[in-house]
DNA sequence: CGATTATTTGATTTCGGTCAAAGTAAGTGG
DNA sequence: CCACTTACTTTGACCGAAATCAAATAATCG
């Protein structure tokens, strides 16, 4: 077997994985990789599948890399809502706990790679860059969370509903311009997980879908396929 | 000079600082700390000083040493949210950007002792550890941030303060528990930043304190300070 | 003590929630 | 392929919690 096999290959397990450039895999040489992925699998969880449960032992963490993941919380009589959807390439996971304060469930079909909580600990301390891309990515979620909380606070209905359209689309099409032309996109959650996103019940979200749609900013078919047709509109109506 | 004290010495500016114990100095070794004291210094922020504003390049970051720090976010009209609220002997600010995406400001008289970025990010290279508490630090925001996203989207207002004060009242008393006897303490907030941080208006608010004032829950001397008398009811009445 | 600012209280309005029903899509089995 | 079920979404009528508008009262500070 030749050198750079060991030193440059990687397992083909992580070739196509985006994890490995843009998410927190970026962090390990192709021998650490290799080690992780001996102990990782990746697996598929269809839409509705809960992955962890609150105050659930976890046990594993996984990198998304399809679909969207959803983290909810429910108050004591069943009020919920959705406090971060986790995207490809994301980690989804608390460390340094073993116990989830919140629920992952797949808002659509997703394929996951998941690997053993101890192997990702371990190589934690071996590996401090490691912990440096988990830090990052855990600063890029709380920057959402608060931009959430604004929305959540602060926006009206209307915007609220919005601001939902444009970060959902922002995800598909991450060099969206206000200028440019339609973008269109599957809606990853349901009407229901769109209200428990925004803080709004199922009736207020889809009338603001149908307002948005009489005012000629969105159009939609089959209730979950969405064209953005007036992407200005939109942005102007999200309040920020 | 003797050697243990280079080794178990520190500076006199840390000898007192909860920082280092409960928050990220507590990473670094006497030496690293005695080169960190070096470039920082200690400093006071009177109320309603602006410590870092919205969209302003970061050129220090800072550990609480008393007082309250609150973090905002505005939207283009002039809607206000309150994001966090930083207490001894949390860190300020946000690692990685040049450019703040919020602004933090004193909401109490407050004491900083405040770093140059770059020599936190020299010694985050050479102490990985110090990384590690920066990580468990922004761990523990962001599960305020999301258990803060629930009470925004899905609490009625009287649950929002009663969260709200018994949040407060845990940060006095971490112990705190329901069925114990009063707890008294001053508000850091004014009536107008309390509706800022729950999504309400000041109207809202006051009306919410006279009626946990009228049951008998709460009493209030000279608008700031609180006595929870009964701390069972206020859970009970917090939603979650 | 007067001036200023913060808070409370009251009257009224409004946005979004609730309750109810109708419409739509997708799947199931005959 | 089509009736039938089931789940999801939209629409309508009405209601209520919190916002808004407007004073009055209390606290703070020079």
């Amino acid at each position: 077997m030749r050198e750079d096999i060991h030193t440059t290959g990687f397992p083909a397990l992580c070739a196509s994985c985006e994890a490995r450039h843009r998410g927190i895999c970026g962090s390990l040489t192709a021998e650490q990789l290799t080690q992780l992925a001996k102990a990782s699998s990746k697996r598929r969880a269809e839409q509705g599948a809960e992955l962890i449960g609150e105050a659930e032992n976890v046990e594993s963490y996984a990198n998304v890399l399809s679909g969207v993941v959803k983290l909810t919380k429910m108050l004591s009589d069943g009020r919920q809502q959705i406090v971060g959807l986790q995207f490809a390439p994301d980690f989804v996971g608390r460390p340094f706990r073993t116990e989830s304060t919140l629920t992952a469930e797949a808002a659509t079909d997703v394929e996951l790679c998941s690997f053993p909580r101890a192997a990702v600990e371990r190589m934690m301390v071996a590996q401090p860059d490691l912990e440096h891309r988990l830090l990052q990515q855990t600063l890029k979620e709380l920057d959402q969370a608060r931009d959430w909380m604004v929305t959540l606070g602060r926006k009206t209905a209307a915007e609220k509903v919005a601001s939902f359209l444009l970060m959902i689309a922002r995800n598909i099409d991450p060099t969206m311009q206000p200028g440019q032309r339609a973008v269109a996109f599957d809606l990853p959650l349901s009407r229901a997980e769109i209200a428990d996103f925004l803080g709004l019940t199922i009736e207020t979200v889809s009338r603001q879908f149908t307002r948005l749609r009489t005012e000629g900013a969105i159009s939609i078919e089959h209730n979950r396929h969405v064209i953005l047709d007036d992407i200005r509109k939109l942005a102007a109506s999200s309040g920020d």
